[in-house]
DNA sequence: TCAATATTAGGACAATTGACCTAATATTTC
DNA sequence: GAAATATTAGGTCAATTGTCCTAATATTGA
């Protein structure tokens, strides 16, 4: 019991230190600070760093994956569970601001690294992706639910990566309205191509 | 002479491998390598790792400010100089297919490292940004041409993460195109708001 | 209760990191 | 050509990295 209690622990602390400062940037030593514990005793739970970082995407395949569930749960139409998805950028602003989407900026580092986690955290866009294709699929958009989902996780990479670059405020509103009209010009069901950015 | 030679080179190949693993994955070990020179040697040209950095961000701001100045020259319309900017997805395609936009990842990764010269590199995107907001300007956009070339900035951000993650050539034309019908739609001057995102 | 197992702490390890030093060698300048 | 300067190579330095080991302590199960 302990066991699984401190092997969470782990997790959860190298989940929030991988994603305010990156995964290479963080060290055993950081995480068994946090966490209390020595740095040999490590090994008992994992046999590697690259071990934590598997804990760590599976962790937040788990979380996205409920939390789309809630969103699904929550929302009675797909054009307010698409609104839900967009809103994230305004429930986590905060950290956004600081330290830019978690998906997209853990997905660029191990891209750089050329590490092997890489296939395993894109999973996570995967679930979103697949997500949102169905939400637009429930609009009537069956030719290019794909292309609207992915447009829209552009955008919000898009958004996340300038602001949390220029840390404008008034840029996210500005962004969010924007996404409010078009999705309202979708939701009338009309197959009509969504021309503009 | 042949100082500036050699300190040219290491910036250059620090450029690179700064692009393609990331700023603190690459060591003066690596960089001594590529260059050919010993790596005792490099304090004689840069006191430290951030000074080349810092090198780095004027390389690259230089070459941002003649490829401005260049589109400005090719081009007759504001349209087409628009154009050029988006179209650095397609001339860069492989590039940031493995390594993402130099600029974004680079943004990114010294945001997480809490590093002094995230501003600095910050100012490449300060470049982009007024460049494309006298663009808009030009097109008669005198009210949300700054609006327009943050849309427009977020939106290559956006397109060059998913495109690094999921490596879908169709995605990336798909989006281009989608941009194309966007600045068309754009060029007519009415000042009508661009809703769609 | 007692043996088996799980968990811990603390230290050692080789390798790598950025940084710095010195002495030798080119190059420039007069 | 000689003095001054610029540039180089090679080595050292302490600190940190991920990894691994061992011995002590908790916990569990029969």
């Amino acid at each position: 019991m302990s066991k699984k209690i401190t092997k969470d622990r782990i997790v959860e602390e190298a989940d929030k230190l991988f994603y305010q400062q990156g995964f290479e940037h963080t060290s055993f030593a950081q995480i068994a600070d946090v966490v209390g514990i020595s740095r040999g005793n490590f090994y008992h739970h994992f046999k590697s760093k690259d071990d934590i970082l598997d804990a760590v995407i599976v962790l937040r395949l788990a979380r996205t994956h409920s939390m789309l569930d809630d969103w699904e749960l929550e929302n009675s139409t797909p054009t307010d569970r698409i609104r839900s998805f967009v809103h994230i950028l305004l429930v986590n602003q905060n950290k956004i601001k600081r330290y830019g989407c978690p998906v997209g900026t853990l997905t660029t580092e191990l891209t750089k690294l050329n590490h092997p986690a890489k296939k395993h955290a894109n999973e996570i866009f995967v679930l979103f992706r697949t997500w949102l294709r169905r939400q637009f699929e429930r609009l009537g958009r069956d030719d290019d639910a794909d292309a609207l989902a992915m447009q829209l996780l552009a955008f919000s990479q898009g958004v996340a990566t300038l602001y949390s670059a220029f840390q404008d405020d008034q840029f996210i509103h500005n962004e969010i309205s924007r996404f409010e009209r078009w999705l309202m010009s979708i939701k009338g069901g009309t197959n009509t191509p969504v021309e503009a950015i």
